[in-house]
DNA sequence: GAATTGACGCGGC
DNA sequence: GGCCGCGCCAATT
C-alpha cells in the first residue's frame, strides 16, 4: 500500500469507524480528537471525529461521546451550553477527575492501547 | 462544482 | 504559557 494516507478510497464508513472506537474506550478513561482519528484509520483528521460525533444520529448506539475531549484534555463546546457541564458530570461519575481548570490529566486518564 | 463550515492537532513564534 | 497558520475529511450551501 504506497497510500500513507489510510483516509484515501475510503467511503462515508469514516463516520461508522469512529463511532466504532469511541466506543472502544474503556469506562474512566478519556481518548482526544487526534487518537481516535488516527485508530479510525482517518490519520489525522482530528476535525472529522468532532464532526462525525456532532452528526452523531440518534441510531441508538449508545456512542460515549463524553468520552471524546480534545488534545488539551477539555471538553469541547457544541453550541449548547450545559451540555459540557453533563459531560464532566458523566466523566467523573466514571471516576475521571478534573482540575480547578476543567482539565483532565490525560498522562493518567487517557485512553492507551494497553 | 467551488467555497464555507465544523465538538481539532501540531508546529512555530 | 498563549496566539497564529496550515492540514485533514465530509457535509452543506
Amino acid at each position: 500500500m504506497s497510500k500513507s494516507r489510510a483516509g484515501v478510497g475510503v467511503k462515508s464508513k469514516s463516520y461508522e469507524r469512529i463511532w466504532a472506537v469511541v466506543r472502544r474506550i474503556p469506562t474512566g478513561r478519556v481518548a482526544t480528537y487526534g487518537q481516535v482519528a488516527r485508530v479510525a484509520g482517518l490519520g489525522g483528521a482530528a476535525r472529522l471525529v468532532g464532526y462525525a460525533l456532532h452528526a452523531l444520529p440518534d441510531t441508538g448506539k449508545r456512542v460515549p461521546w463524553q468520552r471524546v475531549v480534545n488534545a488539551q484534555g477539555r471538553i469541547s463546546a457544541r453550541g449548547f451550553a450545559g451540555a459540557e457541564q453533563v459531560q464532566r458530570r458523566l466523566l467523573e461519575r466514571e471516576g475521571v477527575r478534573f482540575d480547578a481548570r476543567e482539565r483532565i490529566d490525560l498522562g493518567r486518564f487517557g485512553w492507551k492501547k494497553g
